[in-house]
Formats: C-alpha cells, sequence, structure tokens
DNA sequence: GATCGACTCTAGAACGTTCTAGTAGCCGTG
DNA sequence: CACGGCTACTAGAACGTTCTAGAGTCGATC
C-alpha cells in the first residue's frame, strides 16, 4: 500500500520533482523527448497524483460540495446533471448525503473540512438564516427554493407558474373540481405550488373549487391525501411532485377509480421514473439540464469572484402531457 | 473568503502552533485552561480545520469511498446504513455517483485522486479482473456481488437462500405454478438469484413448473415480464427486486388482475418504498444493518493490515410477508 | 564575440496540518 | 539537594504537491 510520489518518479527518471509536475500538469515547461520519458515512467511506477496535496498548495480547490437527500428520487436527476455541467467546466463534485440519521447540518459540516470551493444545496431546508451566514465562509447556490438574504444564489424553477400550467391545463379538458394536495409545510417550494395553484384557479373563476389537501414529498404521503380525497372525489388534482403522485395514483385504482377516466392526475418534477410507461403521469417539468448548469456556472462565477447580476435565476417549467389527464365527458 | 489557519489562532490566543493542533484534536498535552481559551478564540475567529492538510500530513486518511447508482433506490437504503456505520468506526464517507453519463471507471477514478483508504463498492459491474487490480493500490469490497479473485473482500446476502425463503414460502401457501423474473445478465446477483430458485423449486418436486422471464433491475423491466407473464399467467412470480416487482404489480392489477388473489408476488431486497401502504409487498429484506456494518469492520481492518480470515461474507436473507402474497384457493 | 531571448530544467519555499524530539518548570523522593 | 518523573508547552521537520525565482544551454542577432 506504499503510494508513490512525485519524488519517485522523479528519482527514477533522473530529474527534479519540479519537472514531473510540470509534465504532470501538462504545463508549459518541459521538452517532448522528456515528457514522454517522465510519462512512461510514471506509467510504470503506477502513479497516482494525490489531488488532496494538490489542492492543499494550489489553494484553489476546483471543488463543489453538493448535498443531497437519500430520501428524494429526483436528487438522483439532479446529481446526473450537476455531474455533467460540473465536468463541462473542469470542476468536480464531492457529495454528501441526507439520510434519516444524518441531517442537513451534519451534511454541509461535512463539505466545509473538505474546502470545497463552493456549496450546492438541493432544496435545503435549513433557515435562511443559517444560509447566509455560511456564505461568510464560501459562495452558497440553493436549487429549489427562495431565500430572502441576498448573499445567497438561487436557481429554481417557477413554481407557481407550473401549477398555473397544470390547471390551465385541466380547466381546457374541461374540469373546475380540481384540487391541490400540498407538500407539507418543510418542503420549500410548497408555498410556491399552493400559491401557484390558488391563483389559476382564481383566474379561470372558480374560487369556490378551491381544495388543499395536506400532504408531503414522500409516497406514502400521496397514498394518504388519496385516502383523503375519496370522501369527496374532485375530478381531477394536482400533486406536490411525482412520488407523492404515484402514491396517489395507486390508491385511487386500487379503490376502482379509473385515471383519467375518473380522476386526472399532474405531478411535478418529471422524475426518471415518471415517464415509465406504467405510471405515464403528466408532470410538470424542471428543466433539470438548464437549471444544474446554471447552478453550477452560478457557483463558478462567485469562485472566481465575478460580479453577480441576477442573484436568483427562475426557469420556466414545461407541461409534459401524458396519459394521467384526459377530457372530462 | 480568507480561511483562518492554526497559525492565526495561535497567534491571537499566543501560544504555539502545536498547542492549538493538540486543543483542536483533543489530544492529551495540555491543560484545561488553555484548552478553554483556546477554544474560545477558535470559536471567535470562526476556525475551520482543513481535512486535506490534515490528512496529508497525518497519512492515513480515514476516509471510505463509496461508488453508488443514482439509478438504484435500494442504494439509497444502504448509502444510510454505511454512513452509520462509518461514523460508528470513526470514518468518513466520499460518494461517488454513477450515471448515465458517467460509468462506474471514472466514479472509482474520482475516489482514487481523492487517496481514500479504502473502497466499498455497491453492486459493481466492472470485471472482477479489474477490482483484483485495483485492490494492488487499496482494500476493495465489493457488496452485493461474488468475486473469484482472492484480494477482493466481499459482504453479500445469500441470494440462493433467500429464493429459497420466498419459494418455499408460496410453496406453504399452496402454489406450485411458480415463475421467476430475472435480473438481466448485467446485474452480479442476477445469477445467484435464479439458481435459488430452480433449486427450490427442483425441491419441491416441482421441475415441470419452472419458468424464468427475462428481465431486469428496473421498474419498467418488470412492467415488460409482467405483459410476457400475461399470455400464460402462473399463480404466483419471485421477482428479481422491489422496483422491478413494483413495475410488474402496477401492470398485473391494471390488467385487472388480484393481487394475490389472482396471483401472489415475491420481491426482493426489501427497499424502502416496498413496505409503503399502497405497495405492500412481500419481498426478501437484505439486511442492511449488519451488511453495512461488516462491509465498513471489513475495510477497516484491511486498512489497518488486520489478517482476514473469510474473505466472503455472506449474510442470511429474511422473508418479509406483507400484502402481496396469499393463500392459493 | 558579446548579448539576448527562448527554452529546459532545478532548488527551495510554501500550503496547513501532525508528529517527533525536545525544553522548562515543578513536585516528590531518597 | 541531586535525581527522576511528571505536566505543559514549543521548535521544526515532515506530508506531496505547486509555485517562484533563477540557472544553465544553445542558437541567433547585432
Amino acid at each position: 500500500m506504499s503510494r508513490t510520489t512525485l519524488a519517485d518518479v522523479a528519482a527514477e527518471a533522473g530529474v527534479s520533482v519540479a519537472l514531473v509536475s510540470i509534465v504532470m500538469r501538462d504545463a508549459p515547461g518541459a521538452s517532448a523527448a522528456t515528457r514522454a520519458r517522465v510519462l512512461e515512467v510514471a506509467r510504470r511506477l503506477d502513479y497516482q497524483p494525490d489531488n488532496r496535496a494538490r489542492l492543499l498548495r494550489s489553494g484553489q480547490s476546483r471543488l463543489l460540495g453538493v448535498v443531497f437527500g437519500v430520501a428524494h428520487p429526483f436528487h438522483d436527476d439532479l446529481l446526473t446533471g450537476l455531474y455533467d455541467a460540473a465536468e463541462r467546466v473542469g470542476y468536480e463534485l464531492t457529495l454528501s448525503a441526507i439520510t434519516p440519521r444524518r441531517d442537513e447540518r451534519a451534511a454541509i459540516a461535512g463539505l466545509l473540512q473538505d474546502r470545497c470551493a463552493a456549496l450546492v444545496l438541493l432544496g435545503p431546508l435549513i433557515p435562511s438564516a443559517e444560509l447566509a451566514t455560511l456564505t461568510g465562509r464560501l459562495p452558497v447556490v440553493a436549487m429549489m427554493r427562495s431565500v430572502r438574504q441576498r448573499q445567497v444564489d438561487v436557481v429554481r424553477t417557477d413554481d407557481a407558474r407550473g401549477l398555473h400550467l397544470a390547471v390551465d391545463h385541466l380547466v381546457a379538458l374541461g374540469h373546475s373540481r380540481i384540487a391541490h394536495v400540498d407538500g407539507g409545510k418543510h418542503q420549500p417550494s410548497s408555498a410556491d405550488r399552493q400559491k401557484g395553484y390558488r391563483e389559476a384557479m382564481r383566474r379561470h373563476g372558480l374560487e369556490a373549487y378551491i381544495r388543499v389537501v395536506g400532504g408531503g414529498p414522500g409516497e406514502e404521503d400521496g397514498a394518504r391525501a388519496a385516502r383523503e380525497l375519496l370522501t369527496a372525489p374532485p375530478t381531477a388534482v394536482t400533486v406536490f411532485n411525482d412520488l407523492s403522485a404515484a402514491g396517489l395514483l395507486d390508491v385511487l385504482r386500487r379503490e376502482g377509480l379509473a385515471v383519467p377516466g375518473d380522476i386526472s392526475v399532474v405531478g411535478y418534477d418529471d422524475s426518471s421514473f415518471s415517464s415509465m410507461a406504467h405510471i405515464d403521469l403528466t408532470t410538470v417539468a424542471q428543466d433539470i439540464e438548464t437549471m444544474t448548469t446554471l447552478a453550477v456556472a452560478r457557483a463558478v462565477e462567485r469562485i472566481d469572484g465575478a460580479a453577480v447580476a441576477n442573484r436568483e435565476v427562475v426557469i420556466p417549467p414545461r407541461l409534459i402531457i401524458r396519459g394521467t389527464t384526459g377530457q372530462l365527458d
């Protein structure tokens, strides 16, 4: 388990440590001949650069810390996009997970001592004041949540507009008794989505039909909401997210309601599983590629000390019409 | 964005750098009085230790690299357990994800230059020879997959036995026409589970009823298998994993089959979503806590250079009986 | 043939920490 | 009072890298 270092390679190749460093970094200052020879020796000795020493010396880490939650399938989709975006700009990602027994604060603390250059938080739940104090130490980009504090950058979907799209679509199909399953008070984007729902209903003159049932981010929350709805089923329902919608769908179908025959359902997120044939959920898509690209770009701008014009970027959502919504008879 | 270092704290507190280091590490060699004073100054200057420098100097990194796949919900459950287990033995975790555009090799390469002390791989797909070469550099523990090469440690569930449990349970309920939905040739544990199914069927004298349909690890694979089964439905089916079982269940129910009335279904993994009321899946549980604890323990033993008696640890599974299996009329 | 510039290379300091080897003071013991 | 053995502390090297400053070499230019 002995690590070969620059010094080993240098000794073997008969050159200085500095020169080997130059070659490994592909920096100018070495002849083609020695470059080849050093590379050959490095390969032979199975040299692996030590990132830690490298970052320690060079000061800047080209490393983004990402906090995600194991309970959120949609976070997996975002991680995929973040890896792509980071690679494009030459950054690495370090991940820190939130688990049932490891909260957001612990996840963030883990990243802080890794000296990453900036933090990207997926739907952070901690108070925004706390996020603001973090910015004293490094740039912070919050995704999928708005933050009042001016120091924190935000990249999010226009969630109110997302629910406008959903309600408009349902109204166009002839629905008026449209309910909304909420995301619960712990979900940052929950309020915006509910607000969007209410606005859209009012705009269509349907305030009399406004009905919000308590829910949450998980499948079981949707299932619970479905049972509550069944007491007096509406003809359509918009749901906080896809996972919750999946739970709701399952209960509805099991109780013998046809979707979309008896009731139409719209989810939110366009999680990768929502497109699968057997779910086939009409949903509001967050533009993952744009969001992740912008979040990474924003983090890098801050790291580079660039001036940032609009600290809050709001991306328009897209309605994806699939099989869970249909014309009202 | 200026980070305060040990030297800053030392200067402010009027002591040496070494003493501050002692205090921060909670090591013996400082009086209670100075300890308190130094801690106070550190807090006031908002000192954060630099993990990189710390690890660089102390040689051993107390850091485990974990490779997981964003497409596998069960991996999220394992991550949860791994975090717990690592914390108990005083190790940290660095995660590296496999995404649709970032393969296992890339994920591993990312961890290697972080100089983590060992690698824990969740159901690795790369050839075992390649895993073996990795062990030249650092200890490697593969979970949920057997590896012939002697250098690689393995912690896995006794998958064959898992399917024995499932088949035994179904037979006890009166079933004989029991089919198995496979995990596909890319899933390492697929072969063991299929083998277990065949053995158990034979043991019960049911070889005539053996029927294996092609599947895979995802929800859509299960849905596809369900459509294939529908041509001549068996009375029970064992499925490669829970995710696939969920897809299968959905298609079956949609086609009007009652579960477990017309057909019983057994999953595998006991993923967190399988216990939810609306899925309520009978399944073979992998013992997450034991597996993750042992995987971490094994990694640590190797790091410490301890001799390892049995390099392959096989954990017995447990059958969790829920609502998708029932007596055959 | 001296001077310049480009090119290749090297010595040694730095990054922020831990570790080794020590120094100084103090107390108890014979 | 010399000695040993604590306790509290410190100087300085070390970890593996990058970076700065500069030293040689060589050919071209004046």
